[in-house]
DNA sequence: CTGTTAGCGCATTCAA
DNA sequence: TTGAATGCGCTAACAG
């Protein structure tokens, strides 16, 4: 049968004293008696008390919750984010709630409204490839509910967010495939809305700039991340008179792909293309033509910075003191395999 | 400034009448007449009330919260399990709160005790690798917390539980292989804790027992899911006098350390060595060497069957009628790639 | 140092 | 058909 589970309530009665003390025994309260303290703990020890936090949660007009919308939890990359959050969460003493937009506008906009009417004391978000505005997410601010954007930010003023800056990485990337004499690399870009601060499209360029090497606009093509698309953008690059020695993909996905339809039309990936993308995924070490270098963003550090940027701001919330928007920019890592 | 947030009591101030009747007209309850509650609809609507979750969970003393506890998110086969949770609790709604043991009983222990503070209203689980008993799960019961195991199913009984059976679809792709004309089969076994049911020893037992081939023992080994001992019990394989032509892996991930290590051996996967696993991973379509074929286990489907059977315990809990255990059995398939 | 009291928002029982 | 009153468990302001 159900277990009755004991309230401070029933501590009191048994010791004969209010609940007001209790409550206050079991927080360390200092205006308590060792003896009275000691009592209670004890007892409270004995029955197996335990507070409630359904209860807590409505008398303190929080839930100790943060509300976490992502894209999908099927990329490692976003699994790994959610380790970074969950553990700063947990010291923290609060849940998590996730959300997957699975890259879908109004899905998003569905989750903030769950997530509102759940009233999460805090949001961390990386905006759908669908999103462009952030009105959505705006309307949390009416109701106090601070936001931090993280990985895929959208690029307005106004905004706490955590990224992983690519700009360096890419120039880096770009010049590595020089410097091994690959001279025409083509560029598979991703979707403009995640491309707003198109950091890679500028690295790309200012690595062709520094080493005085013409850029051919027909060499950089564009995906929305499926398949097919990347597909028609590796087939556009790939068909081109003067074939491209190498290709800076968007993603890993986007680089598996490529390098698939690659195989296809037979080139020799690592002799006819050489291939260099975004996140590292531990799977391609697997492959037996991988990307040639990946550049690492630390998807479990930008969760854990994000989730210690918004508890900086549910603290200070509490304090009423404005806090200045702040943007954490962490730098990338080309790793070559 | 923090946007007041309406509550019932303020609506029926604005309309002169009591806040019962306001919940009730909220509510669509029978007794209220029909002017009374068109207008408390009207401007509940028009306030945009909604409803404080918090205080109805702190007044139903019920969070309206599932915990899951599984062994990682890391791997797709899990966040597919999540998907097809999370619609299930969604349609209820209720949310999840999940945990992951990282395939560590202690953790999984303390999540147990962090869902149980959290008060969640049932809980599911996939149980971790270590986990060979399940009183960190029983004192559930003291507190009336149903517990629906699904997946990685401990083999006691007085239990709920959904899994997919391995059984037939071993015997299959061992005789899928056998077909191909590979009658040397060796199996690497994965942790005893997680092979009490063992179906793919059992199927892999029979499909030699069907076919009157002689079980080689030295075809057996075991790892414990970590590359070095999968790489360990493959090369005890591979050295083998009499090596055997194709493997049965644990997993997908056994099945590419094995894969990886045969190619370092200058094995020609497909030729010299056929490889088949379990969980059918969509990344493996991008190797090229790739397992020849894979047992579908159907995550998806079993996370929101279980899921199911998790609600259908609750509505009778509330009932307090007495459930049967039940324990739902999906049927594996055998895909060939 | 400890007790009394009020109240968070809501559903619900009992009265009218 | 509606209202008044109660209480869920806890914290905190106020009073002693």
């Amino acid at each position: 049968m159900e277990k009755k589970v004991p309230t401070i309530k029933e501590i009191a009665k048994k010791l004969n004293i209010s609940v007001s003390t209790v409550s206050r025994a079991l927080h360390d309260h200092p205006s308590i008696g060792l003896r009275t303290k000691m009592q209670v703990q004890k007892l409270a020890a004995e029955m197996h008390y335990e507070p409630n936090q359904t209860a807590i949660r409505f008398k303190q007009g929080k839930t100790f919750t943060l509300g976490l919308i992502l894209p999908n939890l099927r990329e490692e990359y976003f699994s790994s984010v959610i380790s970074g959050i969950e553990d700063i969460a947990f010291k923290n003493n609060y849940n998590v709630l996730i959300g997957q937009s699975h890259d879908s506008l109004s899905r998003e906009q569905k989750i903030v409204e769950t997530m509102r009417k759940h009233r999460v004391d805090g949001v961390l978000v990386s905006i759908s490839k669908e999103t462009t505005g952030i009105d959505h997410f705006k309307q949390l601010d009416k109701y106090n509910i601070p936001v931090v954007y993280f990985d895929r930010v959208p690029d307005v003023p106004g905004i706490h967010s955590v990224w992983c800056s690519l700009y360096n990485s890419t120039i880096e990337a770009v010049e590595f495939l020089f410097s091994n004499g690959r001279r025409s690399v083509g560029f598979i870009q991703g979707p403009l809305s995640l491309n707003i601060k198109n950091e890679r499209l500028g690295g790309y360029l200012e690595a062709h700039r520094k080493n005085n090497i013409a850029v051919n606009e027909a060499l950089i093509v564009t995906t929305d991340l499926s398949k097919a698309a990347t597909e028609e953008s590796a087939e556009k690059l790939l068909s081109l008179m003067e074939r491209p020695s190498a290709i800076l993909a968007f993603n890993d996905q986007v680089a598996l792909d490529t390098i698939q339809l690659a195989k296809k039309k037979n080139l020799k990936i690592g002799k006819d293309l050489c291939v260099v993308s975004y996140a590292n995924w531990p799977i391609t070490s697997y492959l037996d033509s991988p990307p040639l270098a990946s550049v690492e963003q630390f998807p479990y550090e930008q969760g854990s910075r994000a989730a210690e940027l918004l508890f900086k701001l549910l603290d200070a919330g509490t304090s009423a003191e404005a806090i200045p928007f702040e943007n954490i920019v962490l730098e990338s890592k080309l790793v070559v395999h």
